[in-house]
DNA sequence: TATGAATGAGTGTTCATTCAT
DNA sequence: GATGAATGAACACTCATTCAT
């Protein structure tokens, strides 16, 4: 049930797969770093190789090409969260596959994930908010149904409503997330770690699964 | 160990205190609601009832009064948690305080909060630098201390690095203030919890200090 | 005495009629729409469902094509005016004639109407010089000419020099033409004769012809 | 009953009135030469002497820019009009009158004829239509009453409807003006007249009486 | 011949900052 | 101190024109 968003103009289906990938960083890699209202449509450009007016055949706006890349980084992370929540793995061993997912996508995708970061604090745009409505629903199901499940098979003990389970869980995700990306949220970890642990991946990861397995009660 | 900073004139300490609160509330509202390069110095004083001209002898620039209100907002944070964390109560307490703590201040100070969310993730400029290296500290001190205090007094059997449960445990009340005050965690609130659930309050506080508990092994 | 101008390049009396004729239809409508500036190739092009690569085939620029669009419609006009003066007519059934041929033509061609009066304002341009300077050449002369003819047939009294005559009649010609077509013109002569009259063709063209011949003293 | 209209901000009634002059008639020069879209706003600041930021402290866009200047023109034309046909003189004198102003405004303000010429043939823009639907009543009804004066007087014979005569006549006015002043008009006018005739004025002048005289039965 | 993607100079408009009053 | 008019660099977006296929 993929979404079905079309925020690119035909054109942009039909050019070099190469100069596609090359327009998409370029774009990502600007709204990541400088935010929507500073970027700069000229430089994602030429940054891209093509020229501007090449930008807007393929895009009719700043905005569309904005939400067109907020999309396709959500895209990405819909597709590595998909095989790990659909395995037959118990619960607890999707949790952990997510928690490596994660940390697997921020090396990977380093600026999606602060791209999704900023999208996720500017509020404004009409079009933003087609994006958002649909955003999050995948994941909020899933984590639901998962406990939902675990709940029947006796292995899940806490009553509270599996919904508010899931936000917490999700939240803890998107923090871990937005920490192993962001500016601020990096540093904000140096702070809560000290610069000696965050290099010591297994014990945050250990330490995240365990945290969520006891809030659980797992 | 209050912070030195100072990114304001002279001036803007000696003028009258109403102008003053003036100054403070429209800059913060316009930079909550556009964001950083989006906000527009010219509206924010006139809706504070002053000239540009004014603005500029209190400000250097639109980066410091930027910075000034940010600034401003996370010691209207600190002060609001110190007395939580400074009482006697047990760990529990505390925890339950500053839950309740978030939800007073999202409804109190909204825009501080959108604020405070936008400005995570606007990792650029020099001076916001300045600011986030010492944002944390308070709370990322405080936080560990309770739970090496909690673990001293044998009522923690985690065996998990203190720092690191301070750090899962702010993730989730950064994530509940977010999604209590800003357009995209509130509209992420609502598709996980659903509509109905979104006005009882109490379930939610109460879930959060549970999850908080079982992850502490409290 | 037919223009020898050449606007077009040798390709374009080569093509498909009827592609030729969807041409001039949507560079017609176009142009007259929003003038020359604002009028976009591409939406010719698209409009007229070819290439603007063709498009920049057939003529050199947006100039030439603007200029042989209005030079077609002028010659349209012409066409139109020739039968009706080289009649055996008398000089007030001529007239007569010619009021009703604007008014025939206005449904006809309401485009290129609109299009020689955008064109009658936009004096820029050295290429439409080229055109102005031959373009009144003939109905001057054939105007003209009637009236010294009228004169020597003794019907026709005024003194007046026979080209100021003809200046004024065709004045009268011309802003009917253009009160028939153009947008502002039609609301000014709504403003004029009230939304009643407007449908009232008869009494309008009647009115003309005796104010005409009056003013001759026929 | 002045027009209301404002198309400008407040500030532009406060500043330097030589200034407010020299911003009008770079704005009238360049909008008549080139037509509003392709004027260009940074021409008309910098000829004016002016930053384009102060421009549009003044007035809210290109679009509003223009009708101000344009509704200026018409009110110059309104002020040149009323004395004459105010006075106490005869329909023939202040048909007289108002030819003689014609010829007068066209050498004072050529770029103010021009422009109207202009904005009579671009009827797009919504705003546009506020002005256009003012601009002719007054002399609409000007004329027409007249003509009812002249024939409640018994020096007007012609049966014809009043205003139909008063469109007539305002015809042959508009074009004699745009004649006086427009590129293609003026160009027209020389091929009827000859350029010999162009300089005598008074034989064009009676003549253009006697037409409109002889046309009314007076 | 026909196509339509690519170009990039050009234009309307905004806004942080300055400074004369 | 306070004002707010003035500035002009910067930026989103357009479109006539070219040219490889």
């Amino acid at each position: 049930m993929k979404s079905e968003s079309k925020f690119h103009k035909e054109v942009f289906d039909r050019i070099n797969p190469e100069k596609k990938e090359r327009v998409m960083m370029s774009a990502a890699a600007e709204f990541a770093d400088k935010g929507y209202s500073a970027a700069n449509i000229n430089v994602i450009a030429s940054a891209a190789g093509i020229s501007v007016g090449s930008l807007y055949k393929y895009f009719e706006s700043k905005n569309h090409l904005y939400l067109f890349v907020v999309n396709h980084g959500l895209e990405l992370l819909e597709t590595a969260l998909g095989p790990i929540l659909n395995s037959n793995n118990t619960l607890k061993e999707k949790i952990e596959g997510i928690i490596e997912a994660i940390f697997v996508g921020a090396r990977r995708y380093p600026q999606m994930n602060r791209l999704y970061n900023r999208f996720t604090s500017e509020g404004d745009s009409d079009l933003a908010k087609q994006l958002s409505s649909r955003m999050e629903t995948i994941s909020a199901e899933a984590y639901s149904s998962l406990i939902v499940q675990a709940r029947a098979d006796g292995i899940l003990t806490a009553e509270t409503d599996e919904r508010i389970l899931a936000f917490f869980i999700d939240n803890l995700f998107l923090t871990l997330q937005f920490s192993l990306s962001s500016e601020y949220w990096k540093d904000r970890m140096y702070i809560y770690l000290g610069t000696d642990l965050i290099e010591r991946d297994l014990e945050l990861k250990d330490s995240l699964l365990q945290f969520i397995c006891n809030g659980l009660g797992l």
